[in-house]
DNA sequence: ATTCTTGCAAACCCTTTGCAAGCTA
DNA sequence: TAGCTTGCAAAGGGTTTGCAAGAAT
């Protein structure tokens, strides 16, 4: 989780631009609310950032439905995955234990190397399920 | 699944494609199929009708960590996942039957309703292991 | 005859890249 | 000073769309 970047105020003004959003965000959308505090970074800097932040593991990014990358910061350090609302889009982060050794125990079995997996759980969380009448 | 669409040689010639290639495969990878085979279809032919495919319900589409939709013949009707190799593309369907079962206590414990879930294994198949010495 | 489908090219959107100028360490 | 970072504009890759010609019903 270190990382070797330079300190530049990019970089800071993106990090608190993704701390202020409390979930999963679009570089697109970082971008727009970046902007919209009225401050100034180039979007071609946002992703560079981003890539930076996903390598060294502060970041958390997924893919959504519509093909475009959603980035998080990390709370937890360990693997884990994802439960998200497709209404609100809330996230909340979950463990299966059981799950890498699964995942392992398929690999052996069918003579697979390098096994990696993505687990992704959604569904609608109980506001919007109460808003919903 | 019954679908109201014109059964013009396009569309077959897509299907068919589809049932050849025994996995998830993206609609270019489609496309390079189709045309390989000798058959003349349109790429936007393949976007339109696999666009059908989908909200029909004959068709599955999953999204890629590219950003690329993968697209699959819903063949079989119980819930299983994929083991795909990353060198070579090629899929094994398994099971995991805990995983559901798993899904749904997750879905409870946080109150989440209508919970999918989306689980894809990559690796790299014994054969593209072997080829890398 | 009507309505859907096809096909081409252009448009779109997100993301990446080339490269000169600027800044960090 | 050396080398990463920034920023702009342009390119890239997948997907969608506008519209006229062609099929299916």
């Amino acid at each position: 989780m270190t990382t070797n970047s330079r300190n530049t105020s990019q970089r800071r003004t993106i990090v608190s631009a993704l701390d202020d959003a409390a979930g999963f965000i679009s570089a697109q959308d970082l971008y727009g609310h970046i902007r919209a505090r009225g401050d100034q970074v180039a979007l071609a800097t946002v992703y560079a950032q981003l890539k930076k932040l996903v390598a060294s593991g502060d970041v958390d990014a997924v893919m959504n439905e519509r093909g475009e990358s959603l980035y998080r910061r990390c709370a937890a350090a360990s693997h884990h995955h994802h439960l998200a609302c497709r209404v609100c889009g809330a996230t909340l982060e979950i463990e299966i234990p059981p799950l890498e050794g699964w995942a392992r125990a398929i690999a052996a079995e069918h003579h697979f190397y390098d096994v990696h997996h993505v687990l992704e759980l959604t569904g609608v969380c109980a506001t919007c399920h109460d808003a919903a009448h």
